[in-house]
DNA sequence: GCGTTTTCTGCAATCGATTGCAAAATTGAT
DNA sequence: ATCAATTTTGCAATCGATTGCAGAAAACGC
């Protein structure tokens, strides 16, 4: 049985018979303590399970050892809640601050007026801020990169870009996905997402670029613009299927939108990938278990945690970072 | 052009030419300060970009104004990361938190010892802790929630348990997947989860009571015992088909592992729902989008969140909550 | 105009830690 | 035993807010 718990520093000091300086350098390892008093104080602690306050040691120290990672809700879908894709970004992100002793403070924001990011920088209540895609708000982020340094986003490095933005380069893997299929001899290729998300452009200018670089016509008419996040591609597939039997090939901006693609295909008889060959986005975990596995663009996520989380704290440190596209790596299963 | 902004309540103050008490008794809209510095000051306060240091202001108030969410990676699976199942609940609770003005603190634990707990609750840096998933820690969680009040677990209300646990009704979940099956006339049907898991084990004693009801006997040889989070799901399934080509239906005890079912059935020739019928759990957000798309028991996720907040605060303002299992739902597609 | 209420504002303590500086205790040399 | 050098400890200020209590200012009555 652990004795009482105590509540503060003080109690602790009273217990052990010294000044709470003692017993803080003692805690803090401080080489300005004796071996013996420090060991005995030491032992105390834990004997009566105490631990530091961590708020009231966070404002001595004029940090708060937390960074707030957004998630902004922007224009599309105020529900993309459950998008595999970002929840496991978010996973990687959670071990990689927690292994540097950081707290992660989860916000979700449907951005109303142009504060929301202000009002969490001078709130003092984190030493750093990490966003999740861009949405539609980039002037925001621009704007507030300007004063506020420790800020860095996911998401698609744009030119004139004045936040540090990191991500993969999204050109290359459209091109990538669409110079796969080209490559099987598939020539009547759509492509299935909305090109007005940062991102998403990206990837449909990778695709413009291998069509020509094959030198395929691109007809605008195999555009399928699904709102980002949208379950729609379903439908949307559905209904493009009856008036452009002549496909052969879909590019798609994300594996959820693959998976609605599959489903449409599957359903109108269609072979996938015999008849028509479905390229997804992403990789997240349920890509290697649809039916049949999608061959997809793979963002390796572990890897931009980790460029994020190294990008934040240098410029936590004082230094401004440069924005980082890695190179996505196309993923090789059955639907393409 | 708003004026250089203003680091304390102090500076603000000194600018108004008033005590720091007026400033904070202003902005807190105390009926002590007269209508015309009130409003001056909150004028003042806009102006100059100001807002309060909240470290400073719960270390004051003796409170956080944060709660933990704590995903505990248990014995199974230190790679559950990116189960959609948890990551949509993560979704509506913060919605849930930031709703009532919290912040949510997300904490990932690979349970190395028995304190993992404890150092959560007394390092002054939550109001409250929300547990999502017993794993194999109800010990641990039973032995701090007999000490710490404002705890509430995600999770199935065993008996005798002493912490709260919100969840749905696994064991009537687990029995309607099966009565479904049932009642479409498949009568070899097998159980595809670990029923050591506490929701698991429910789920599958459901399964078990729905045969008996059935007059069907139940077949230990039909239990494939598949790790909780695992991605094995497929080969399990391909394995077993061998073994057991009689099968014409399986009880899968998530959609994520009912997906990886339904390809190894696909790849082995055996026509979903036709040959065999494969119900899901959870009914996550790809589950209408799988091919086909799966019939599942949903767990209502929404709510459960909501009843997990709203337990946490009748906690923190000091009373006991009970435990909760609300009712799941059949949620019909085409798999089943 | 003067005393009494009522309204408004400020002083100073407090939350629980950290840390520069000075004082006390210990050690060592002679 | 004495004094200097060194090690160990404690005092008190500080981080940025909130709040009980007292004092100043304004309003009121006669």
């Amino acid at each position: 049985m652990t004795a009482p718990s105590i509540g503060n520093l003080a109690d602790l000091a009273r217990i052990a018979g010294v000044s709470t300086s003692t017993v803080s350098r003692a805690l803090a390892d401080s080489p300005l303590i004796s071996e013996k008093t420090r060991t005995r104080i030491a032992e105390l602690a834990r004997e009566h399970g105490f631990q530091l306050n961590q708020v009231a040691r966070n404002l001595r120290l004029g940090r708060t050892q937390a960074i707030a990672v957004v998630l902004p809700l922007g224009d599309e879908s105020a529900q993309h809640v459950s998008d595999p894709f970002i929840m496991t970004l978010l996973g990687f992100l959670a071990d990689a601050l927690t292994e540097r002793g950081y707290d992660l403070l989860l916000t979700r924001i449907v951005p109303a007026d142009d504060k929301w990011l202000d009002r969490l920088t001078i709130s003092g209540r984190v030493d750093g801020v990490i966003v999740i895609g861009q949405s539609d708000q980039r002037a925001v982020l621009d704007r507030t990169a300007a004063r506020y340094l420790p800020l860095v986003v996911w998401g698609e490095a744009g030119i004139g870009q004045q936040h540090c933005a990191i991500g993969t380069d999204n050109r290359e893997g459209g091109q990538l996905a669409t110079a796969h299929l080209l490559s099987q001899g598939r020539r009547r290729i759509a492509f299935l997402g909305n090109p007005a998300a940062p991102e998403i452009g990206a990837r449909h200018a990778g695709y413009l670029a291998a069509l020509a670089d094959a030198g395929v016509t691109a007809e605008p008419s195999l555009l399928l613009p699904l709102q980002l996040g949208s379950e729609a591609a379903f439908g949307l597939t559905r209904d493009f299927l009856a008036a452009h039997p002549e496909i052969d090939g879909i590019v798609a901006a994300s594996d959820v939108a693959a998976m609605g693609a599959i489903r449409a295909l599957s359903e109108a008889g269609r072979a996938v990938p015999e008849a028509v060959a479905v390229i997804g986005y992403d990789d997240v975990p349920f890509a290697a278990h649809t039916t049949p596995p999608l061959t997809t663009i793979r963002q390796d996520l572990g890897k931009g945690a980790e460029l994020l989380v190294a990008a934040l704290f240098e410029r936590m440190a004082g230094t401004a970072t440069p924005s980082v596209a890695f190179a996505p790596e196309l993923v090789l299963r059955a639907s393409a």
